[in-house]
DNA sequence: CGGAAGGTTGATTGAAGTCAAAGCCAGTGG
DNA sequence: CCACTGGCTTTGACTTCAATCAACCTTCCG
């Protein structure tokens, strides 16, 4: 299991050994749980998920939410806090979590140490970060239709990149209208709305969290989609 | 000069020495060019702001532009490609901007193999990483008011952490209202009406890109704005 | 069978966008 | 030293996309 992370990125040598003896514990999260703060001391562990699906997310003062990513089975949860302080934002888990959480001095020690392991942890961060950008630009400077479209693509290429679905053309949307219009900058109600004019324009076939893709083309140019922010060159690398 | 990244962060050994050895070389760039662009291979090095002020930015295929995020002097421009194979987005000059362009291969050597600097260089990153999501935050959920609002408070903060200004009761905010309005995801002429508001009601005076801050509270609170997501805690521990 | 969470619909409002024209400097060059 | 330019900023009239509010409907599940 945890052979993932190293798999992923970069050729291992005697890291192999290095990251399978990191002492972890096993962990199940259930649904809204917190699994990361915000203001709160980051957690002696950092998380991995093994199964399950997890968000990021900040509330503002009126009391309304952002979700500011989305992680799917494969992913680290809080390579963000590694280093840091503080807790920045929130990490709940959307479905039932198992998350492998790894000591953090160890980890740490281990990414400061093991050059191969730190060039593949900095590559994870480096593509998260890059993810965050292109969410600031699809919340700050596309339409209601875009933004739900994008958030469509990106996800089912994750999800197909991640092994969890054989084709990006159908997938269980790991998200409700709610958090979706959270995750887009929008309100639930509105996110039905236009969700149907996806429908209606023979885009996607949907229903409840079940969507298909009839016309990815389509799908991809009401997105303004261009996949190269999710730098999944660097992961061809696998090796493991 | 290079030694303010030593600083910043961790207390240092023989490390002053590798970075002190990176093979470097000055440049400027003049408003408007492009230091990283979308698309490209990343540049041979990787930049730090020695004077000037840089952004981030991406263009959707509409040709809106979304600014992701600003630079300021003592900030590295470029580790977020620093292990990547293709930029994702475009890193621009907004004013002269002197740049020491550090050798790409050399860095990334020296932050695999040296702890400490591997450290100070993980902290700088998930700073920025912080700041990203604050920004999704900002964009997606904020009102015209508390975006602009918040974005001068983050400004002022963090030219004030730069020693930049002496005080963050007045400042020259960068950004001419059609970038602020490309930063947060507003069209110049509601950034125009919304900065009178704030006039009007007291919260700060102006005269074109000069700032005053008249209420300091007032305006934290239009913004909503908490400022641990900078973590300026990390950087306190000042040693060099 | 009943309740709750999520999804759908309609009517209405409102915040921000659009378009287009002026106004206002700061710097340039005659 | 003044007129001229071009880049910003400001203003007004009008439009539009998305929010709001408030039901109602579905589906799932105990």
């Amino acid at each position: 299991m945890l052979k993932k992370l190293s798999k992923r990125v970069e050729l291992d040598a005697g890291d192999h050994a290095a990251v399978l003896g990191l002492p972890y514990r096993l962990k199940l999260y259930h649904p809204t749980s917190y699994i990361v703060r915000e203001g709160a001391p980051p957690p002696l562990a950092c998380g991995f998920i093994a199964s399950g699906v997890a968000f990021r997310q900040k509330l503002t003062a009126d009391g309304t939410r952002q979700i500011v990513s989305i992680h799917l089975p494969g992913d680290f949860i809080d390579i963000e806090h590694l280093f840091l302080n503080l807790g920045d934002h929130n990490v709940q888990a959307l479905s039932e979590v198992q998350a492998v959480n790894v000591d953090r001095n160890a980890l740490q020690k281990v990414i400061l140490e093991r050059p191969a392991i730190a060039r593949a942890m900095w590559i994870d961060a480096l593509v998260n970060g890059s993810i965050f950008r292109e969410w600031i630009v699809n919340v700050g400077r596309r339409d209601a239709r875009s933004k739900i479209a994008h958030l469509l693509c990106e996800t089912a290429l994750r999800m197909e990149e991640a092994g969890l679905i054989e084709s990006v053309a159908t997938f269980e949307f790991p998200l409700t209208q709610e958090q979706l219009a959270d995750a887009v900058g929008l309100t639930n109600v509105h996110v039905n709305r236009t969700l149907r004019t996806l429908v209606a324009d023979g885009v996607l076939t949907r229903n409840r969290r079940h969507i298909a893709i009839t016309d990815w083309d389509k799908l991809k140019s009401a997105a303004d989609f261009n996949g190269l922010y999710l730098h999944f060159d660097q992961e061809s690398r696998i090796v493991s």
